[in-house]
DNA sequence: TAGATTGTTAATCGATTAACAATC
DNA sequence: TAGATTGTTAATCGATTAACAATC
């Protein structure tokens, strides 16, 4: 693997994997770059572009082997892995991906919740024990999380980030509304459903002229 | 307004238009592009490019006026209209979407929710009833909805879009891990967890090295 | 006026796409 | 072998950034 894959590439590297995935799943031996384009709608020559920065490569007169692939790009994106997270903020929101299937089988692992409500404070949440915000940075240490997922209020975001890097997490998922600033080391994905829903909006908006 | 702002622009409105508003709700008159840069970690040379696109422009020596580019914005995004949106699969993710406050102050109102549930089927929830898929067309149709959110498993997801095109729907919000084949007219905003999750993953497999 | 900040033009950068040699 | 499909080189396209004239 060459060092500087692009962005935008790895970005679309889960989007391959997904499909990959699922090819092996159906009994799918081999996809070529052509029929994966179609069906991510996409053209294949960026998908033979992309993935020409792998170390993994496809055959030609065959194209790419699904299992080769699928279990390639698992590995890459650090799928197989048991991921120790911790996540602040426990509302409606963080219920629904506490519960959601997909992570589980991603290897995500949920070790503390934490809240500053004090009815919260104490109780479990799928088998995971709820603790007060100010354990934050001493427990994501002693456990050795390096991903904090933050589904708190934007007033509380900034604050919530700074003790979960003081405590060594190098990944956040950031559901807060709010741009963070972080040193460089850490990465963060910003998951802003307001803002996904104002583009939709805009289009709705847009139809109506 | 010219008829071709680039994607990443528009993608980039909604920051803005966050940023705007929360200077109007600080009692802050102006901002130029050097400030609102230092806030989003932009260069302040793509902020005033961006926003030439629009129609409203800054003021030399003075930057731009919050409140008139907050509701500009607004206007723009559509924002202010009262926008209806019909919801498919209520898991617990669906129960987050309905009870996120954000949504109702950007004017989102579910007019129906379907599952293909029994036990859910006829009960509500937030005070929407609760419907089953086959009525999907038909009743999309009667109310006139154009946004349509589907937080069914990926098998569903494509099927379930048919109908909600069927009825009108010009903006579908997709959870589902899938890539949906919908016709040009139609607007999907992707919202993928565990590809994001997948992003995050990488990012502390690649530290681990 | 002098200085600051815009909007825009031009230069750079990087990603996408097309073309094609390599090869199985 | 002929044909198909890859990986890669080169061309194109588009977005970002730098520079600066306009102007308040």
């Amino acid at each position: 693997m060459k060092s500087g894959i692009p962005i935008p590439t790895l970005n679309r590297l889960p989007l391959y994997y997904r499909e990959f995935r699922r090819a092996v799943d159906n009994g799918i031996e081999t996809m070529n770059s052509k029929e994966l384009g179609a069906r991510l709608f996409m053209p294949d020559t960026q998908i033979r572009k992309d993935l020409s920065y792998l170390d993994e490569q496809g055959r030609q007169r065959v194209g790419y082997d699904t299992r080769t692939m699928a279990s390639y790009l698992e590995d890459f994106l650090g799928l197989m892995d048991e991921k120790q997270a911790v996540l602040v903020g426990v509302g409606n929101l963080a219920r629904a991906l506490i519960s959601y299937p997909e992570f589980r089988r991603y290897g995500l692992q949920f070790r503390a919740l934490f809240d500053n409500d004090p009815d919260k404070i104490g109780s479990e949440l799928a088998g995971v024990k709820i603790v007060p915000v100010e354990r934050i940075e001493n427990l994501v240490q002693r456990l050795s999380v390096r991903i904090g997922i933050i589904t708190t209020p934007a007033e509380a975001a900034q604050m919530v980030a700074d003790q979960l890097i003081a405590g060594g997490v190098i990944a956040i998922w950031n559901f807060a509304p709010i741009t963070l600033k972080v040193p460089a080391h850490v990465y963060v994905v910003n998951e802003n459903l307001a803002i996904d829903f104002a583009k939709l909006s805009h289009h709705v908006q847009k139809a109506k002229v």
